[in-house]
DNA sequence: CGCAGATAGGTTGTGCACAATTGAATTGTG
DNA sequence: CACAATTCAATTGTGCACAACCTATCTGCG
């Protein structure tokens, strides 16, 4: 008895990979990470530490859980990025006196001075896009659309 | 002397999260993945091993190297993925005699089986999008331009 | 007050991603 | 033929994601 199929079959209804939406933005996103990963590396971060601290650049401090749903991440995976910033020196956490279960997390002096080395991060990455502004104003429009759906059906 | 940054100051040039395009992708991409999952489950399957068996379903069997190729991913991502799906039973992996240092990949009979229980995911998942199929399309067009953009410019 | 339920954050375990390195097999060139 | 360079897959190490679970703290209600 032969295990495996007879090679060159091609299941008529199978899903195919080339008419994928998913498989389009799951490989967009991660060529759109690897193209930041050497502008990020002059800063020391990784893409998602850099996101955290996009959000903490605009406000601070915040709760994990703030951070979490900011980003769509849990603590699961907030936790040990922040134990890494922290260590970094670019945040702080501490236990909230008002509300023992909080950690807040604070910018460091460093990790505030940071912002300013990432200012032209975005724009080089819109130019390395290739595509008009209007282009990447209606694709984030229309992801941020097809997340909500996404998500409100769960 | 405080170590970090007094709260509330929000440095004017930092990039903000709620303007970039790559955020929107890493976030869609993830919801996409999360609203696989539940269907995923019932084949036993995660995403990215979903993608392999897609790729065999086509045409098969397939050289590590060249599943890595169509994918967009390394031999250190897909060697312990094709393991485990060997260890599913869904494929079977066997060194080229012609060449021994290809290893192919085979569909075993569950997994070419596999691909009628997935026939109707990719319909399912483009109805809880909530776009049209012209957006649809044009979103998978445009993702795939700046795909090839990021990627040349490397 | 007392305590059930909710909430916040952390831990554990699995499975990607990806850089860097390794080792075996093959190819090209003299 | 010899052998350096290349190709292929696997391995190692780091860092996400995310489910499942855990503990501590807080809140509301009787």
């Amino acid at each position: 008895m032969t295990e495996t199929v007879s090679p060159g079959d091609s299941p008529v209804d199978a899903p195919r990979l080339d008419r994928q939406v998913c498989f389009a933005m799951y490989a967009a996103s991660r060529a759109a990470t690897a193209a930041y990963r050497p502008m990020l590396d002059e800063l020391g971060l990784t893409y998602p530490q850099y996101l955290v601290m996009m959000v903490l650049w605009e406000d601070q401090p915040r709760g994990v859980r703030e951070l979490g749903q900011e980003l769509g991440l849990d603590s699961g995976t907030l936790s040990p990025l922040l134990k890494r910033l922290e260590s970094l020196g670019f945040v702080e956490r501490r236990r909230s006196a008002a509300d023992e279960r909080r950690v807040e997390v604070f910018l460091t002096a460093a990790g505030a001075t940071l912002s300013a080395r990432a200012t032209g991060i975005p724009q080089r990455l819109a130019d390395a896009a290739g595509l008009s502004a209007a282009e990447l104003d209606q694709l984030r429009e229309t992801l941020g659309r097809l997340t909500a759906a996404l998500q409100s059906g769960r």
